[in-house]
DNA sequence: CCCTTATTACCGCCATACCGGTAATAAATT
DNA sequence: AATTTATTACCGGTATGGCGGTAATAAGGG
């Protein structure tokens, strides 16, 4: 179900925006200031822009309730390592 | 299994980068030339730093063969009307 | 229709992410 | 343990991300 981010699918970061935000009813002038974020950052990444800082991204994301997830075949080795720290 | 990461355990994004690293094998330099960035940039997620692109940020995670996902409560809804258009 | 209000599109400026170069430190080999 | 080799840490410069301001466009009300 989750949605699978790299470079070359890159365009659907900004179409899962758009799409959630109409959703929710809100301009990007609305999601900007929840997000707080710029409006321009915004218009930026629905129009396919890479080159938008993570931080920036994982504001807007978290804003719309999309939550970002790193996974992988060795993830769990990581997981159990950091289990052990606490 | 996945490990969510939001602006709160960003911390993470740095660790996960750094463990992958270390179990490939790979110095900071090696991953910098597969993943095509900088070797700064790596010196500086793995310390943590939040304000990196996200293109960067997927080359570098791809390069260690991690996958970047995009999960809510509506997800599927946009995965259906994206399936609908092709 | 016209006027008002809301939303989106674009421009120029400033702060900073990313780069290569180099110093510092660690690891390995004899 | 001294020299070589590999890896990490840091610095300064430059390209650009993200900002507010404003123009253009769309939506709605009387």
């Amino acid at each position: 179900m989750a949605v699978k981010i790299d470079n070359n699918n890159f365009i659907h970061v900004g179409r899962i925006i758009h799409f959630h935000r109409k959703k929710a009813g809100l301009s990007r002038i609305d999601l900007a200031m929840v997000a707080g974020v710029g409006k321009t950052v915004i218009y930026d990444i629905e129009h396919g822009k890479e080159t938008v800082r993570i931080k920036t991204l994982l504001n807007i994301l978290n804003s719309l309730n999309i939550t970002m997830l790193l996974d992988g075949p060795i993830m769990k080795h990581y997981t159990e390592t950091e289990d052990a720290k606490s």
